[in-house]
DNA sequence: TAGATTGTTAATCGATTAACAATC
DNA sequence: TAGATTGTTAATCGATTAACAATC
């Protein structure tokens, strides 16, 4: 597993994440036959400056031509690269309730390459299972099957007084990067990564803005 | 709808952020009967800075004590206020599918003082069942449930061809907030605030960081 | 009073945008 | 060549952090 290098300066989260979001621009534009894109209709698309566009793809190489713009099926593919999503990325997600189940159905990320290889809960009547072709393992296999099945990142979406401990499992076993649902601050290692998707916190920020 | 004035200077969204975070450290405080708590300590459980907490409440006024701190309950209230969210804030869910149905039933909303009150659906089988004790109507009695419901916050789980109709639907019928899980950038008027969950971008920029 | 911690200003840091030479 | 658009440096803008007087 390795990422284009990027010369040693340090990548701002922020980038990363509009890398993402060009990619599945290029992705749509791929689809449409388009061949090649500027940086200002890239930006349009997505509400930013076209120098920003420039300037994160600068981060990690060349690839546009001066005066043409950027050609879209190649860029998309030096960004999968860069990303490393230009291969599958095995997923366990650990927690089936409510969320779990609908991040286990939810299509959108078998679309962009990652495949859910396991699902792990400590419910009997869960384990065993199999929703959406994935199987459901007891929460008690969760190191041998990370290792058996090669999987990569973890999705957490457990209840808040088990985050830590699950956590602290699946970086013993040699994970690296968790998205974590739950609302609870991780303690890891400084090279595991942890991205926290917290629904509450949304909505009751955007509360805020009601008129 | 009023927000605590902010004395004309805008308020950055991170800000914001920020409060609901404290908002919820503070909720566990009290539940544990901690009288006040200081800036540092307040950072601390966040991971930001003391002289952040201290400049992200001073946008709203004065709510310390010099030499003592902050009394819990007493900040907690003043949040809320600034938030809005010191009483209920009528939800609707519009697309009931994976993602949808997962919301529904997501506790966490309802813990922060948010009432999913109509959920909507264009499929006939979903309509006029009942999840979670909240009923799912068809989608073409959008306009009048908001009316009728009072709904003032619209949460988009529906098909990316069909967000931004529901959208412009949803806006003309008086919603000013949105959270939007589709990934699909929506145009509305400058006053109606959108915030976009993104699950795919979330996990594909995760990528990025594994080892 | 002495110690602690706020509220706020100034300094720093980082990210975005503008500008333009390079070059297709 | 003329026109267009990149790659990159410099200028701007905004957000975070440090520092400290005010004050409980």
């Amino acid at each position: 597993m390795f990422n284009i290098s990027s010369g040693g300066r340090k990548i701002p989260k922020a980038v990363i994440k509009r890398l993402s979001l060009y990619s599945r621009v290029l992705q749509a534009m791929e689809m449409r036959s388009v061949e090649k894109i500027s940086s200002m209709e890239l930006g349009e698309k997505l509400g930013l400056n076209p120098a920003q566009v420039r300037k994160d793809l600068a981060y990690f190489g060349q690839f546009g031509v001066r005066g043409v713009g950027y050609y879209v099926a190649e860029l998309r593919k030096s960004i999968k690269r860069i990303l490393g999503t230009d291969r599958e990325v095995r997923v366990g997600l650990i927690g089936v309730g409510n969320l779990g189940l609908a991040l286990l159905s939810y299509g959108g990320f078998a679309r962009q390459g990652f495949r859910i290889v396991a699902a792990f809960d400590n419910d009997k009547r869960k384990v065993g299972s199999v929703k959406n072709n994935i199987e459901i393992f007891n929460v008690h296999e969760l190191e041998e099957k990370i290792k058996v099945r090669a999987i990569d990142l973890a999705i957490l979406a457990v209840p808040a007084d088990a985050a830590q401990e699950i956590a602290d499992r699946v970086v013993k076993a040699g994970i690296s990067a968790i998205l974590n649902f739950v609302p609870t601050r991780l303690v890891v290692p400084d090279d595991v990564k942890v991205h926290y998707v917290d629904l509450a916190i949304e909505i009751e920020s955007l509360t805020y803005y009601l008129r």
